[in-house]
DNA sequence: TCATACTGTAACTATTTTTATTACAGAACA
DNA sequence: TGTTCTGTAATAAAAATAGTTACAGTATGA
């Protein structure tokens, strides 16, 4: 993965987690963050895209978990939060006279998959409860 | 990690390897991947500064392997390019007056060296050699 | 019912990161 | 001694990321 998607969008679950149920709003989070409350906001869409956060519009509105914590792991905030591949999604597009050029593409693909199978099976052995629990 | 180090420095000791021996130019191996050569020179540097690869300057000159491929391990590889930490190095300072803002750079640190450090290991089992041979 | 305070989203700008280009000194070769 | 490389720096261009502004739509409550 890359960029900050994943942090943030783990700061904002575990604020969500630390109130239990409380409705937190995007200026709030982003004021824990210190980021953009709009750039919260978009993460939050994307948390919710998932099935993790639930939204309350209007005044008063904000934003709750909408599952368990302990039913929420961290492979899966993952998996919901990457929107590339893990080790550079290189548009690059090698020569494909070159009969190392025309096929590595394919290889290291199949090889990310794989670390980045590894690396998902070791966040998954955690849940938004453990993680949150590191800061009572 | 991040970017397409890895993707380069893989495709260039691929490439070495290859060839068995023969000294390859940058402009050569930046054709094959198809980037600008000064990138692959620097990238060059970096693999020789982790002992992976020789080089020869001046006319007919190039670079090879430094060592034997079934003795190049990726996550080796992987811990000579990468340069910053796997899920986004962030310059972001959360505000240290939120008690999870506080804690969470070195809490998600924390959680992101567990999670690189079973990346490496799936890289770990394979070699250089076992990658290539994909290409046989 | 109307002012207020939110979300959701788009459009745009600014900043940062990444990649490419140009340039050139120094090395090896023929 | 001209040619062809590496190594490296400086700069420019391009791409990705984050911040800002703006506003329609929704809920609340006075």
């Amino acid at each position: 993965m890359n960029s900050s998607h994943f942090s943030i969008s783990l700061h904002i679950l575990t604020l969500l987690d630390q109130v239990k149920g409380q409705l937190l709003n995007s200026e709030y989070i982003a004021g824990s963050i210190n980021c953009n409350p709009v750039l919260v906001r978009k993460e939050l869409a994307n948390l919710h895209k998932y099935g993790f956060v639930q939204s309350k519009e209007g005044k008063g509105g904000g934003s709750t978990l909408a599952k368990n914590p302990a039913d929420i792991n961290l492979g899966d905030v993952y998996r919901a939060v990457k929107q590339k591949s893990l080790l550079g999604e290189s548009k690059n597009e090698p020569n494909p006279d070159c009969p190392v050029g025309k096929q590595i593409t394919k290889h290291l693909t199949d090889l990310y998959d794989e670390a980045e199978t590894a690396l998902v099976k070791s966040l998954s052995s955690k849940t938004l409860k453990d993680f949150s629990a590191g800061f009572k």
